[in-house]
DNA sequence: GTCTATAGACGGATAGAC
DNA sequence: GTCTATCCGTCTATAGAC
């Protein structure tokens, strides 16, 4: 049974996503809890102290998330795949709202909101994440920029098949991005035979 | 001497590019044209109307310098090329705004604004025009799925450039989608030899 | 009786539309 | 210039638990 403050959290997560932070009114949010903008004001003073609980609430997600896929790859390209992949498993949210991520960091930008910083530090956890893979599987100088290339891929990616709804075109670059890996991982087992 | 209505539709592209669509007051783009809001409403009757006209202004800007770029280069990697140096050239405002085709396609979609495919149109005359390039590179086969790819990687680059502020990540990812260009075109003369 | 949680009304500001 | 709608934020009231 979650907290009221829990399930505010949770629905403008969602909202946050769906429509955009500043399109989200408190009572799109308040409105489906059944909650009375009162009792809302309760919890939540402002509605910053939202967005900093929804970004707190992504970057634990994410950060666990992280974690998972250390346990559930045996290789590092194995783990690597299952951060592409997300793209695959999340296209039909990515074709109707984009990145998560890409596109919140984008709206705070705009909005020139404080909570900008705390956003990208979501891209940081997955970068970071990335580089951690490629340094296992031997690359190490490297790292970070193999790193943070695939993330800027992926959110290429996510850009235009927002714009077009085109799965295909997912599926065509996760491939493409997928043999790039292989490939640096290739690449650098070759420098050492 | 501009129109006044040109100089609205001037005024709404700035502010919707930096600000964002919906954070866009029509205030805000009459206050420093000094227009009072009944000649506002003598040339735009709705906000969605502002929009059409500026999706149209960046469109036949868009086709223009297109236009521009195929008697700047001379060779379809040069005029590629020039594709992948604007990200170089508006790097300041990529770094504050983002993409302008990018966040306002992103922005649209979350809307459910249904101006949001005639944006997207703006990827696509790029994409068709740097298909157009590689085909006369002697890509023919894959010269849609090339120009599309090289679309989302600058769609990633402008991404992480808007996240972190960062020049230089920029001008490392502008040198790799140019080799990459230039292989593309490379490994097509290769097959004819 | 106090603390927590919820509710509802009100105000000030702003936006879009006419 | 006005009108209506909406939104954020505050204030007061209430109900129950301990």
């Amino acid at each position: 049974m979650p907290s009221t403050r829990e399930r505010i959290v949770e629905q403008a997560d969602v909202l946050f996503y769906e429509r955009g932070y500043e399109a989200t009114s408190l009572a799109d949010i308040a409105a489906p809890l059944r909650l009375s903008r009162g009792n809302f004001y309760y919890h939540f003073k402002t509605k910053d102290e939202i967005l900093d609980a929804v970004i707190d609430l992504r970057l634990s997600r994410t950060a666990a998330m992280l974690t998972a896929w250390e346990a559930e790859g045996d290789t590092p390209l194995a783990r690597i795949t299952c951060f592409i992949r997300i793209l695959i498993r999340n296209r039909a949210k990515i074709m109707s709202w984009g990145c998560p991520v890409g596109t919140l960091v984008s709206e705070l930008s705009k909005l020139d909101h404080i909570a900008q910083a705390r956003a990208a530090e979501l891209f940081t956890l997955f970068i970071d994440w990335l580089a951690v893979q490629f340094r296992s599987a031997g690359v190490e100088r490297d790292a970070k920029a193999l790193a943070t290339h695939l993330m800027g891929r992926s959110q290429g990616v996510a850009a235009l098949a927002q714009a077009f709804g085109d799965e295909a075109l997912i599926e065509a670059e996760v491939a493409q991005m997928t043999d790039w890996v292989a490939q640096q991982i290739a690449a650098q087992s070759a420098d050492y035979s």
